[in-house]
DNA sequence: TCTGGGGTCCTATTCCTA
DNA sequence: TCTGTAGGAATAGGACCC
C-alpha cells in the first residue's frame, strides 16, 4: 500500500483523525488453500489449489505459490492444470472451513460484539465501543492480526477506516502481493484516515468499487468512466440511466466516500438452496427428476436444521449454451418437507423443455418464515391450493411423521444412512450436502442412464 | 481460458384484486 | 355486469458478491 498516496501502513499512530476509523475489515489470506496447508504441513512453499477437479470445475482458492502462476480464483480448473501442472489440486473440504472460520469468528469477538460475517473467510467489525479497553482501531487491528496468527496458525489482512467500503478495499491494500519469485509480504495493516480518503479511493479503478462486475464496469466504460474519480465527476442522472436507479445512487455515494451502511452482526437468511452443474448435460425429465428430488432432499434437511420453512420455491435450470431460466410458485403455507418440495420442484422442471440438454439445474426456497413449518399441517389436511403444483399425495400429513423418522435415523447414522427410494442408483444412496460439489462436477462417469 | 455454488438485491413485467 | 385504474404480489431475469 506504501506506493499509493493517502493511507498509510500504520501501527499505533497518534492522529485524532483516526479516531474516526471504527470500521475493521478482516479478510484471512487465501483461506481454503491456508487450511489445507495447515492441516498437511508438507503442502507448504507448494502451489496448491483448491477447487472443482473435473472438465467445468473452477478454483476457489489457491496459494500465492500458485497465483505467481497467474492462477486466480474463479479461473477454470482446466486453465489452472495448463499454467501449473505441477500443482497440488484438491478437492475442498466445506466442513473444515466452516469449523475454522467459526474459530476466526470467535477471536473477533473478544474483540467487539459488532462482527458482521461477509463469507466464511471475511467478516467486518465495529470497535467503537472496544477502544477505552482495547486502544485506538489500528492498535485493535494488530492484535487481530497477533491473535488470528497465534490462535489460527494462519494469516490476514485489516483494514481500518471510517465506512465499510474503504475499510474493504483498505484491507485490500494491506495484503501479500504475488510475484514469480514468491509473495512480496503486504503492510497487514491498511488505515485510510478520513482526510485521505478521496486522494485514496479516487485513483482506483471503478472495478475496485463493491458493486460494480463486468457489466457495470462496461457501462461506465461507455460514459468514458475508469476511475472511481471519473465516477466522482460524473452526474448523478446519467448515471442512474446508465446503471439502474439504486446502483447508480449507490454507486454516487461511494465515490464520494459516502457509506453510512452499518456494521450489521447477525442478518436474517432470505433463501436457501442447492444448484449444481453435471458432468455432461442431461437431456430427459426422468434424469432431472431424480436430482430434483436428490436437492429438495437436501433443501428441506436444511431448512429443518434451521427452523425455516419457506413458500416460494424456484427451480433454476442451465441449458448447454449457457443461457438460464428460472420458474418459480409460491405456495399457501411454509414448506420445509423435502417430499412436497421435491414435487413443487418437480411440476416446475415439467414446463420446462428439457431435450436441448441441461447443464445446471437448482433449487432453491426463499419468502422464508422463522419456526419451521408447523403451520404447514392444516394446508396439508385442506389438500393442495388449486393452483398448487405438487400432486396431492405429497402433501399427506403421514408423510410428515416419514420424514420426522428420517431424520432422526439420519441424525444417528449418518445423512447418507437413509433416503428417498429415488436416489437409490447403482452405487447406492446419493444424497447432497452443503459444500458436495462446491466447485463444478468432479470426473466420475455418470449414474445409469445419465447423459447422451 | 470460457467459467461453480450459495447467496443478495434490483428491475421489469405480468397478474390479481379492490 | 362491465370497464378502467392503481397498487401490490408474484414471477423472471440479471448483476453482483465471495
Amino acid at each position: 500500500m506504501a506506493e499509493r498516496p493517502g493511507p498509510e501502513p500504520l501501527g499505533g499512530q497518534d492522529v485524532p483523525d483516526a479516531r474516526a476509523c471504527t470500521v475493521l475489515h478482516v479478510d484471512m489470506d487465501s483461506f481454503f488453500a491456508s487450511v489445507e496447508v495447515l492441516d498437511d504441513p508438507l503442502l507448504a512453499g507448494r502451489p496448491v489449489i483448491v477447487g472443482g477437479a473435473g472438465a467445468r470445475g473452477v478454483v476457489a482458492s489457491c496459494t500465492y505459490e500458485a497465483r505467481a502462476y497467474g492462477i486466480h480464483s474463479a479461473m477454470p480448473s482446466v486453465e489452472a492444470r495448463r499454467r501449473c501442472p505441477d500443482a497440488v489440486f484438491l478437492s475442498g473440504r466445506f466442513g473444515r472451513y466452516t469449523e475454522v472460520s467459526e474459530q476466526l469468528h470467535a477471536v473477533l469477538r473478544r474483540f467487539s460484539p459488532v462482527v458482521e460475517g461477509i463469507a466464511l473467510d471475511e467478516a467486518f467489525l465495529d470497535v467503537a465501543g472496544a477502544r477505552r479497553l482495547l486502544g485506538e482501531p489500528c492498535d485493535i487491528a494488530h492484535a487481530i492480526r497477533r491473535d488470528v496468527r497465534n490462535d489460527l496458525h494462519m494469516d490476514c489482512a485489516v483494514g481500518v477506516a471510517r465506512t465499510k467500503v474503504l475499510a474493504k478495499l483498505a484491507s485490500r491494500a494491506a495484503k501479500p502481493v504475488p510475484s514469480p519469485s514468491g509473495p512480496r509480504p503486504g503492510p497487514g495493516v491498511v488505515t485510510v484516515l478520513p482526510a485521505d480518503e478521496l486522494a485514496f479511493l479516487h485513483p482506483l479503478p471503478v472495478r475496485a468499487l463493491w458493486g460494480v462486475g463486468p457489466a457495470t464496469a462496461r457501462r461506465l466504460e461507455g460514459l468514458g468512466v475508469v476511475t472511481v474519480g471519473d465516477l466522482a465527476r460524473l452526474p448523478a442522472d446519467s448515471l442512474c440511466r446508465s446503471v439502474g436507479e439504486a446502483n447508480g445512487r449507490l454507486l454516487a455515494a461511494l465515490a464520494r466516500g459516502d457509506d453510512h451502511r452499518p456494521v450489521v452482526p447477525s442478518r436474517a437468511v432470505k433463501s436457501v438452496g442447492h444448484e449444481e452443474t453435471f458432468a455432461v448435460d442431461l437431456h430427459s425429465h426422468a434424469d432431472l427428476h431424480r436430482h430434483v428430488v436428490r436437492m429438495a432432499d437436501a433443501v428441506g434437511t436444511r431448512l429443518r436444521e434451521a427452523g425455516l420453512g419457506g413458500r416460494t420455491v424456484t427451480v433454476k435450470v442451465r441449458f448447454g449454451d449457457r443461457s438460464t431460466i428460472t420458474r418459480s410458485h409460491t405456495v399457501g403455507a411454509p414448506v420445509d418437507s423435502p417430499r412436497v418440495l421435491g414435487a413443487v420442484a418437480g411440476a416446475l422442471l415439467d414446463l420446462v423443455e428439457v431435450s436441448v440438454g441441461v447443464r445446471l439445474l437448482g433449487v432453491s426456497v426463499s419468502a422464508l418464515v422463522e419456526g419451521g413449518a408447523p403451520g404447514l399441517q392444516l394446508s396439508f389436511e385442506d389438500g393442495p391450493a388449486p393452483s398448487d403444483p405438487a400432486p396431492a399425495d405429497a402433501r399427506h400429513p403421514a408423510w410428515r411423521e416419514v420424514e420426522a423418522a428420517v431424520s432422526g435415523i439420519r441424525a444417528r447414522y449418518g445423512h447418507a444412512s437413509v433416503g428417498p427410494a429415488a436416489l437409490v442408483g447403482r452405487h447406492g444412496l446419493v444424497v447432497k450436502q452443503r459444500g458436495d460439489t462446491q466447485w463444478g462436477p468432479g470426473e466420475e462417469l455418470p449414474e445409469d442412464g445419465e447423459g447422451r
